[in-house]
DNA sequence: CGGGAGGTTGACAATCGTCAATCAGAGTGG
DNA sequence: CCACTCTGATTGACGATTGTCAACCTCCCG
């Protein structure tokens, strides 16, 4: 299912200027200035593309609801998922820059994104300052969170990797305003939580059990992730928000 | 063993001034506005820390000399490096728009470092178009980079990654200019390369007599890393240097 | 010549993967 | 309403890659 192009909202970006201005203050005239980008509103099915390795991709895409990933194959076919991400997120900025994606990016459910020209990207971030190192700011906060996925698949086993992803999750949940964050439904099969973990979907499977039998969270359902205490499962999860730079205000969560 | 502070040399920053003007074209008042960034010159020993995570770092650092890692500890001690550095590489451009150092930055060998004022990096970004689209790039590159370390780590078997490493380090040697790219001494000792591959010390060192075992590589040292046949080292390795985003000549290494 | 760091090897253990069967739930057509 | 089917979840038996522990070797350096 591969569904049309809509007409875009007036303020359609809205979820990405949230996120920029998450970043960097911005005056009336930058808000206005990113809320006017021309861009083009497509929605998108379970699983479509959002751009595929190889690609010379002509826009960057804003992820305006629904949930996406990031992955790359390797030799056997194997898949290594390296980012999730959800409502607001810029999913590929760098190909602006960059040219070729060295990775895909896919839908995980059905979502909207916006895609806007990269001349326009580009024009942006340079023509005002703010705009710029805010995408900037943003796509270093990106790097961090993969140097944290490095750590999570090279140095921690399994109950810790997928309690740390949890917790990820959870957070980014909390931040992007999307619902309660210690009660929240995992977009994604277990084969999808073994791709992003460096895991089987067999061992995920039980792992989420073991973690259940150890009372770190309930599943009412096999998607659905209750975090009774949060703190207990951070700490299984060895999971640290630094690494996601937030601002003060946020990683209260452990209160 | 810390070494003291040099006078800088009139071109001190040539190594970052290359590596920037590999991304982006410059003109020369660029290329002098570089060269005229304000910056003290350390010379550091092996393991000695550049940046401690926690650190809120007032500088940015480039490498002038030597090779340094990125690393992080997970919660029962271990480490996990997350990338390899080499000369002209700017090894915390983020920390000057992030604040506080989510890792941390280490010498492998002695080498040389500049450190840049904080401000006066955020200044020339923002002043000089191109000079902060090239540390954007350079942002980028380092993501994507990221990016392939967590599918090595993830989803490749032990002599897989280890090959993969091998040639990365090998193609950033040639594009860095730093010598015989097919005969190198690799700067770090097996643990440090099992921290680095997600693997242990010991488990390295079977793996790395069985690519020797399997020619794809020849050591008359321990360290000393000759590679026969390239191509072949990068098909065990499931090398592909798309993910290094370097320009059209260089990736004819394949012959 | 002694000490120490790093490299090498063997025996054994454990985490995690593979294969295969079964189960549960959602959607579909008769 | 009820097979039927498909995807995803669950479980068991077994196997393999990788980790752990411990010994020993080698080289460098003071």
């Amino acid at each position: 299912m591969q569904l049309g192009t809509d007409e875009p909202g007036a303020d359609a970006l809205d979820p990405m200027l949230r996120k920029l201005a998450y970043w960097q203050k911005f005056g009336e005239s930058d808000r206005e200035a990113v809320l006017a980008l021309p861009h083009s509103v497509k929605s998108l099915g379970s699983n479509n593309y959002i751009v595929r390795e190889g690609d010379y991709a002509a826009h960057s895409c804003v992820l305006l609801s629904g949930f996406a990933i990031r992955h790359k194959i390797v030799a056997d076919g194997r898949r290594q998922i390296v980012s999730i991400h959800m409502k607001g997120d810029i999913v590929d900025l760098q190909n602006s820059l960059l040219g070729r994606a060295d990775h895909s990016v896919q839908m995980l459910t059905a979502g909207k994104v916006a895609l806007i020209p990269r001349d326009e990207v580009n024009r942006i971030a340079f023509e005002r300052p703010l705009v710029g190192k805010a995408m900037w700011i943003d796509t270093l906060v990106d790097a961090s969170i993969f140097r944290e996925w490095v750590a999570n698949v090279g140095r921690r086993d399994a109950p810790t990797r997928i309690a740390h992803l949890l917790c990820e999750f959870s957070l980014r949940l909390k931040v992007a305003g999307l619902g309660e964050h210690t009660n929240y439904e995992l977009p994604m099969t277990q084969e999808q939580l073994a791709d992003a973990t460096g895991l089987t979907a067999v061992h995920v499977n039980r792992t989420l059990r073991s973690l259940e039998g150890d009372r770190l969270i309930e599943r009412s359902n096999p998607r659905r992730i209750v975090i009774g205490d949060w703190r207990k499962l951070a700490d299984a999860g060895d999971f640290d928000s630094a690494y996601l730079h937030l601002h003060e205000s946020e990683p209260a969560l452990a209160h």
